[in-house]
DNA sequence: CAGTATCCCAACGGATACTG
DNA sequence: CAGTATCCGTTGGGATACTG
């Protein structure tokens, strides 16, 4: 029979998805990417193993419904794992799945972006408000 | 005098910003950066320049009135130029500045990582949804 | 501590119609 | 062709109160 390597299958699935396109589903995948909870929460984990109250504290300003929610949707999408430990209280610690880690690099990267241009946008925008 | 090289203060600004915290402009920049359009615009102009008609059938199920404002709001960030060639009809040209550049790869990043892994975000939704 | 459930406002975003 | 303006439904997301 034949064999496919991962690797292989990885490349078939860049040729077959193509988030150009109108009902791709990976257009659908790339709105949930593209969150600016995601791109905390991702890095934030990266460190290893949080709880829920760690990560709000981490994340500062965000609300338990969204750190909630977003971590529920990572959990869906095999991004993140929820471990509860039964204890009174009990403890719930969220950490990232090999697949986490596989995006870790790409969220990172947007969050070192912003922070590492965010001069070179102040001057653009202060340019662009100036004009005529 | 002291001289500071481009390289220093770019990681002076690493180190002064920080988008965990609550209030830290990057928190905005990186809600601005992740966006599903400008995921799909930055890499469709890294070929050239294209124009607003090109661009909308390039990404495909785009309203004019989010392709316009996404390119607005990149060029007052400094990310995209507006080229303006006054002729009937007028023709107006959109590329990448070097700091569009710069987002490049970031942004082809979270769409390959979309396309590639797909499949298994697919299946890990499957095995989330199945469970009792 | 972790989480669910409401309430409610603001922003997102599509459809349509109209200018240069 | 490129763009603005308006309408309007949908979603995002905060505040608050309440359970195990």
């Amino acid at each position: 029979m034949a064999t496919t390597s991962a690797a292989q299958r990885r490349e078939q699935a860049k040729r077959d998805y193509d988030a150009f396109l109108e009902g791709c589903p990976t257009r659908e995948l790339l709105s949930r990417l593209t969150d600016k909870w995601v791109a905390l929460v991702i890095p934030a984990l990266a460190g290893g193993p949080l709880r829920h109250g760690e990560l709000a504290r981490r994340i500062a300003g965000v609300s338990q419904k969204m750190l909630t929610q977003t971590l529920r949707t990572l959990e869906r999408d095999g991004l993140v794992t929820r471990t509860v430990t039964l204890s009174v209280p009990v403890c719930v610690d969220y950490a990232l799945t090999p697949l986490g880690h596989e995006l870790f690099p790409v969220m990172v990267a947007i969050k070192n972006w912003a922070e590492t241009h965010m001069d070179r946008v102040f001057e653009a925008r202060t340019q662009f408000d100036a004009r005529p």
